[in-house]
DNA sequence: TCTGGGGTCCTAGGACCC
DNA sequence: TCTGGGGTCCTAGGACCC
């Protein structure tokens, strides 16, 4: 990198380095983490279901074969599952995540700048390295390197903006010829790909606005870069207007290698049955709570918004239905779980109706300061609990070591709300006694 | 019987102010 | 009782992402 720089001095040459961004992205990252583990499953179908074992949200290249789409609930597949002996696993995210530092780890060694844009794909800043490399054989260097040292498979796309290192990634993903490599650097290969793409297959393009363009006739990703800004910016927003630029290689979108600091905290669950008491609801909630006040002190945040959420489900029509949310707006922003706790408590027993068949709650923490920036109003009485910071700290300190060392007593009074993850597998990156034992 | 969880951004519309 | 325009701020809801 350092001689891509060197090569092209500023203030020299006026010719700016080529723009390019890569993503990388790991090939069907849950089911391959899953069968870094268990070598016996290497051809066989593999899926990964969400929490509570409820949907399939990774299939091996195997399982896709077998039709089986993101998604799909399992109940729904499972004669399928049976019939070719699919292996399903429930999500164990503490391994997922393990397993996605080594890859972006490795990543980083190799490249300038780098932005995990989630658990599974990052973006590189690759400008001006074609003029040092071909930008091909450096990318499938990255591929190797990766899968030698973590044994995760990737694909990597590459273009002069995000948008088309998306559309890259995808045809390398699509197309086996390509050796999991595209570049889409001239424009002759940019505008050939996306002839042959569906404007779904955009990034930023979804269910509900791919049906609206299809209506208008724009059904390729070449369609799109092609239509007229102006119309596209009135017929739809800004968002999209800014997606056909990124589409005819105008660079809207930039490398964001610091990661933001976070706008809100969820955290939610479905339950793994039906609960119908508010004894169960607010033992459920305290958990969510307690977690959510951990993410929030591990951001350096303090939250001045609370809302809770409960619903029953909305898939059964036999049942009468709920659903309802409630916020409380704290005079001072706190990070204290003790206060969280206290306010959720009070919103759920506001919100709880009995005779509903409840199953899923949650809660979210909004409008963040840094602590001590706050400024209380004048006759506002403020009583913070003595020494908050350090309880907490020391909660926490004592959770990272072990998870659950402490609790709350509001927590675990009723657990028939915990879910199901009947085909969990072993910690095995992450707990001493799961770790494999090759004999 | 059994249908995930955690985020971001934009827009429209209402309240309020001058 | 009639009657204007423009700005800001906030919230709810919708769309998207993985």
């Amino acid at each position: 990198m350092a001689c891509a720089e060197a090569s092209n001095p500023s203030g020299g040459s006026t010719k700016k380095p080529a723009q390019c961004f890569a993503l990388i992205d790991c090939n069907n990252f849950y089911a391959s983490c899953e069968r870094l583990f268990r070598p016996d499953l290497k051809y066989k179908p593999v899926i990964v279901a969400s929490n509570n074992d409820g949907c399939a949200v990774a299939r091996s290249a195997e399982a896709k074969a077998l039709g089986i789409k993101m998604g799909t609930p399992i109940f729904k597949i499972e004669d399928l599952i049976r019939q070719h002996d699919v292996q399903v696993f429930s999500s164990n995210y503490a391994l997922y995540a393990d397993i996605s530092n080594r890859v972006m780890t490795t990543i980083e060694g190799m490249v300038p700048k780098l932005e995990v844009y989630s658990i599974d794909e990052a973006f590189a800043d690759l400008s001006g390295l074609s003029s040092v490399v071909s930008l091909e054989a450096f990318a499938s260097e990255l591929r190797d390197k990766i899968e030698r040292w973590v044994g995760i498979r990737t694909c990597v796309g590459m273009a002069p903006t995000k948008t088309l290192a998306k559309l890259a990634n995808y045809g390398a993903k699509k197309y086996a010829k390509t050796g999991g490599v595209v570049d889409l650097t001239s424009e002759t290969r940019q505008r050939k790909l996306m002839a042959i793409t569906p404007v779904d297959e955009v990034w930023g393009v979804g269910r509900k606005l791919s049906k609206r363009l299809n209506a208008m006739g724009i059904g390729t990703a070449l369609q799109l870069a092609d239509a007229d800004l102006k119309t596209v910016r009135k017929t739809f927003s800004v968002v999209l207007e800014r997606t056909a630029r990124e589409l005819r290689g105008e660079s809207c979108l930039a490398m964001d290698d610091i990661a933001p600091t976070k706008q809100q905290i969820v955290v939610s669950r479905s339950f793994g049955s039906p609960v119908e008491t508010l004894d169960s609801i607010e033992s459920a909630v305290a958990s969510f709570i307690v977690r959510a006040a951990e993410k929030l002190r591990y951001e350096g945040q303090c939250a001045k918004q609370v809302t809770v959420f409960m619903r029953t489900n909305p898939f059964n029509q036999t049942h009468a239905q709920y659903s309802n949310t409630t916020t409380s707006t704290l005079s001072l922003p706190t990070q204290d779980t003790r206060e969280l706790l206290g306010v959720t408590q009070a919103l759920c027993q506001r919100l709880f109706r009995p005779g509903y068949r409840y199953t899923k709650a949650g809660v979210m923490l909004t409008d963040f300061y840094q602590p001590g920036v706050f400024q209380p109003s004048l006759f506002a009485v403020h009583e913070p609990k003595p020494k908050s910071q350090e309880l907490m700290a020391v909660l926490d300190a004592l959770n990272q070591q072990q998870t659950g060392t402490l609790f709350f007593a509001s927590q675990k009074t009723k657990t028939d709300w915990h879910m199901k993850r009947e085909r969990l597998s072993p910690a095995y990156t992450t707990r001493w006694a799961d770790i494999p034992k090759a004999r």
